[in-house]
DNA sequence: CTAGTAGCCTGCCTGC
DNA sequence: TGCAGGCAGGCTACTA
């Protein structure tokens, strides 16, 4: 599952790969994976473009498009950007670069196609991964539903302990449901927030105001470690995502609760918990994250 | 305004 | 052996 690590992950490939490169075609095997505008706008507004640089906020991707030299369009002082491309892997989605022909998947969504039989695939098993054609001149946040309503990223200056201590003023929501809020923080998913709560030593159902100063920045400390350290992996920590070239990392980490429930806790022995909450699994140690 | 939940979807696993 | 049901979870839409 494609969290922040892992997004930012595939972004630093993207980046590596696909820059300045004519994307020839754009083919769609699943309509609804085009969530905007229609397949056939989506398919002609990336013909003839270049990504200039791919851009990550959340778990979103965004490629910022230009108008390719090799194209039959005619350049114009007003037309040197081509709008943007957004990705979203959402549970399953995977962006592979191939510089050869290989078989299709049965889970291959959308092929964008480059010059030289180069191509950006887009696979995804369970289909809620999403892309969007952003025309010239708009604003992906206002086309891209939720890319304008994230929070702030976890490790930006803006992410400060005072701000998540003022998200948890006046809360009675639990804190794990308020970390999963990707208008709250942008980029936690399931695995992060059961590891962050347990590196800051939270119980994930407290509620957020019952926090203490000090536990405000116990939490916020173990979320920027968690992240920071994911991302130093390459975001391979917990999950079997796949790069842009299609290799699965190095497994460098281990889950401290995610996924554990009943193994003995790997800093106190006692058994980690599981339960639900808010249709998610819920992984903790009960000695580690008291209430 | 806030917060909780159904639903989307496929593959894997368990139990009858 | 076959199949039903549970589970996995990011996000939106809906409800209270």
């Amino acid at each position: 599952v494609p969290e922040l690590p892992e997004v930012e992950t595939v972004r630093l490939g993207l980046n590596k790969a696909t820059c300045g490169i004519s994307m020839m075609e754009a083919e769609v095997l699943l309509a609804r994976t085009v969530a905007y505008p229609s397949v056939e706008q989506f398919q002609q507004g990336l013909q003839g473009t270049m990504v200039t640089t791919w851009m990550r906020r959340g778990k979103y991707l965004l490629a910022q498009l230009g108008r390719s030299p090799h194209k039959s369009h005619p350049p114009s002082k007003s037309d040197h950007t081509a709008g943007w491309l957004g990705v979203h892997l959402r549970m399953t989605g995977q962006l592979l670069w191939l510089t050869n022909a290989e078989p299709l998947s049965k889970h291959t969504r959308v092929r964008l196609r480059f010059e030289d039989g180069q191509e950006l695939r887009f696979n995804d098993q369970r289909t809620f991964g999403q892309m969007w054609w952003v025309p010239p001149n708009q604003d992906p946040a206002e086309i891209i539903s939720g890319l304008g309503r994230l929070g702030p990223e976890p490790l930006s200056a803006e992410f400060s302990p005072a701000y998540l201590g003022k998200v948890c003023e006046n809360r009675d929501r639990p804190i794990k449901t308020a970390l999963l809020d990707q208008t709250l923080i942008a980029g936690l998913g399931n695995i992060y927030v059961d590891e962050s709560l347990f590196f800051g030593g939270i119980h994930p159902t407290r509620p957020c105001r019952s926090l203490t100063l000090t536990e405000v920045k116990s939490l916020h400390s173990g979320i920027q470690t968690v992240i920071q350290k994911a991302l130093t992996e390459g975001g391979t920590t917990f999950s079997d995502f796949r790069q842009v070239t299609g290799t699965n990392g190095n497994y460098g980490g281990v889950a401290w609760v995610y996924r554990r429930g009943g193994e003995p806790c790997r800093n106190c022995q006692q058994p980690i918990q599981k339960m639900r909450m808010a249709g998610r699994s819920c992984h903790f140690c009960p000695v580690c994250q008291p209430l």
